[in-house]
Order: C-alpha cells, then sequence, then structure tokens
DNA sequence: CTCATTACTTACCTTTTGTATAGTACTTAC
DNA sequence: GTAAGTACTATACAAAAGGTAAGTAATGAG
C-alpha cells in the first residue's frame, strides 16, 4: 500500500531511489505480473496462469497495488460474464531496463550458481 | 536459504530467470546490502550504518545468505573486538547493470507518482 | 568489578504473505 | 433447477519476513 506514500529517508540518493523502486516492486509477485502483462494485455485468469503458482487472493491484491501506482491500467468490459483486462502503461514500460538486467542476471545466476548442482529435487 | 537450491519450475524461460534472480535479491535488504558492499570493502557496524533502519538480526541474515551465493566475500580478522570484512565478489559485480536499472527507475517514479504527493504524512 | 567494543545469536512478537475453501453476481446451456 | 463461466471477496489459518531487545565472548579502560 504506498501510492505516493511512504517517504524513504535516506542520506545516500542512489540508495534511496532503490528504495523507493523496491517498495513498489517487493515481494515474490509483482514483477512476474508485470511482465505478464508486458507481454500483452491480459485478463484475471490469464495472468493466474502465466504467473505459476499465484492465487486469485495474491492476484487480486497485488493488482490493485500496481494500479495505484499506474503500473497496471483496469479496464471494465461490462459484459456478462465479466471480463476485466489488465494492460500496461507507459510507467510499466519504463520498467523495461529493470526487467532486462534481471533476466539477464538471472540466466548468469543460474550457471554459476544454481546449474550444476543437481541434488535437492 | 537457497545456495544452489530450489529449483524453479516455470514454462517461459524469461518468468524463469526473473525468477531465479528475485528468489536470490528478495526482500527489503539484499539489494541495500550489496549496493554498500560494491561501494567498498566494510565492516559489520559499516554496512548497518550505511543501510538505515536494519537491524543487527536482520544484517547477520542477509549476510549469511549472500555469502551462499557468491554475492560477498567474508574475511575474518584474528584480533580482539573481533573484526570482520565484508567485499564484493566478481558475482556481485556482475549485478551492476540490475542495481543501475534500479536506481534510474526508482528516480523516475519518484518524480512520476511519490514526488510532488506531499499529503499522508 | 563495571563499561565499552564488535560481530553476532537468541527469544519473542507483529506484520506480511500465502494456502485452501467457499461465496457473490448474472446469464446461458442442459 | 443445476452447472458452468468470470472476477473477485471473505474467512480462517499456516508460514515467512521483519522488528525489538537482550545476551555472548574477550579484553582493555577506569
Amino acid at each position: 500500500m504506498s501510492a505516493g506514500g511512504d517517504h524513504n529517508k535516506c542520506e545516500n540518493k542512489d540508495l534511496l531511489a532503490v528504495r523507493d523502486a523496491l517498495e513498489v516492486l517487493h515481494g515474490k509477485w509483482k514483477l512476474q505480473i508485470l511482465i505478464a502483462v508486458l507481454n500483452g494485455t491480459k485478463r484475471f485468469k490469464e495472468i493466474g496462469k502465466e504467473v505459476e503458482g499465484i492465487s486469485d487472493r495474491m492476484l487480486s491484491k497485488e493488482l490493485k497495488e500496481l494500479e495505484m501506482n499506474e503500473l497496471v491500467r483496469r479496464k471494465v468490459i461490462d459484459a456478462f460474464p465479466p471480463v476485466v483486462e489488465y494492460s500496461a502503461t507507459p510507467h510499466t514500460r519504463s520498467l523495461h531496463p529493470v526487467v532486462e538486467a534481471l533476466k539477464v542476471w538471472g540466466y548468469l545466476h543460474r550457471k554459476k550458481i544454481i546449474g550444476g548442482v543437481e541434488d535437492r529435487g
């Protein structure tokens, strides 16, 4: 819950910026939801399918927070079986470099630390 | 706790990579600690001062996890009042693009969403 | 003996996140 | 009348993340 709220106090400007970003993007699901939406406008259930493991409750909650921060746009289509579409905004698209960097580093990390360690599962 | 563990299952390769990254970097503190260490080798208390608000308990816990993932190097100097130095590794430095992207986006987000909304405090 | 110092650890508590299950609203299909 | 379909909301409860406060080891200062 922090659309325009919670002003971090911090001497180091860069750390402050990262804190601000983290505050909006934190948690297990937000980035994943954003990636799904960045890949095209989707409905509630579609996002739920793409982001494996997320429950309705969480998806609903996260979507609400993302909407408050202008990171998704919610459009209700007044049809019968309810239709709600979620789409990316310009602000979502400005996240592209973050997502890309995370993606690249994720691959790298898997190769270096995770890859090759096949015990456990 | 996931050095080389917890292999995410996921159809979408990119989502998987981001999940992997998130798994290691998740939480309120890890990135901040990493930024502090990236700015130079530091001792326990020094990191604690730079990362405002973190408690000893959290710092100790996070440092341990980061070490397991080769994201910090821990060096104990056998002196009296204990001296332990934490430094960046090549793997930490490979995170640079992630940190940069987050920093840039954090500034952007503050201007767009946080900045100008001065009610609430 | 007591205090301060350093890098932690331990115990306890609150908040956040997550799971499971059921229910609402409304219309079409059977 | 009942089931299916859609986007949620409600409730209860378990687990994880995070916060606060205090304790530990070892030694030099007072």
